[in-house]
DNA sequence: ATAAAACTGTTTACCTAGTTAACGTTTTAT
DNA sequence: ATAAAACGTTAACTAGGTAAACAGTTTTAT
């Protein structure tokens, strides 16, 4: 055991804090999301687009053309919940519900050139407070991290 | 390079899937604990007790006679969105609010005997619940993510 | 050909989880 | 003595999501 008088201080205050709930990787999972999502959000500011905004803005640039219910199913949310959501991107100006010719129960989601440049900007930003955020980890430890937490995702389909 | 027909098709799939989204340790980490959640849920059953519920309790029982304000701090929140957990846990019969003979503004949660064996209960079934839902992590990499989103908690005040 | 089933986007009502600001009471500092 | 701080509480608000029902459209069976 270690005897020096630091380490017998440091024990004492992790006994201090030490918790059933520590144990738990629901309870860590949820304190660590809720921290860098606060970041997220200091990151894009007050009038900034919101997580889920953020992440459907992605999708829609990367997957141009994607429908609605296609998109829902990405982010893992109904496609009720998603209409407010493309609402707000399309009030922002950042894409269209368009027609599609084969098909007049979907819309495609088009991005514009301006929710483009407004992803890529997003995009910058927030990877910048993420890293300033996480600088205590090592490059490695966030692939570890980002590889343990697709393996919990894997789990769902 | 890989050439079998399998990792092409695999890599193939990969890239379906992929979006920049993955990149962020905000979005990972959303959606694993979207899952654990609803894990922990079906863990209690539809009357039983919520997460936040559920770490309340579990503080008090282990610190018992800590104040609100106090327990508060412990799990992140704001006193205010605190009584309303406390209500239900007192409702329940699983904690009393006692007044404290120094300082007549606090009021100490003591844990009663259901309250007890309530959470050690829950505890129980959580856990089985969490370990069967990550049966696909080993105790290492359960180890190894528990400390990495300490890490990340630990920069926070 | 037509009826049944399934899918799309949408609205509405609801739930969970949290915040900020204010208030009355009590305690601590100056 | 008086000002400042801390405690528990309420009220109004925000964010993010679900479930159920719907009208319109397309697909599938028969």
């Amino acid at each position: 055991m270690a005897g020096s008088e630091e380490s017998k201080i440091a024990e004492l205050k992790r006994e201090q804090d030490a918790s059933d709930l520590e144990e738990f990787i629901g309870y860590n999972l949820k304190r660590a999301y809720v921290i860098v999502q606060n970041d997220f959000r200091a990151a894009l500011g007050k009038d900034g687009l919101g997580p889920r905004v953020f992440s459907a803005l992605s999708l829609v640039v990367q997957f141009s053309h994607i429908t609605q219910s296609r998109l829902a199913r990405k982010l893992g949310i109904e496609r009720s919940g998603l209409v407010a959501i493309i609402d707000e991107l399309e009030g922002r100006g950042f894409l269209a519900r368009t027609t599609v010719p084969g098909d007049r129960r979907v819309q495609a989601l088009v991005p514009t050139k301006q929710g483009i440049t407004a992803y890529r900007d997003a995009q910058a930003r927030v990877k910048e407070h993420e890293d300033l955020l996480l600088e205590n980890l090592t490059a490695a430890e966030k692939q570890t991290l980002i590889g343990l937490l697709q393996k919990i995702r894997s789990g769902e389909e």
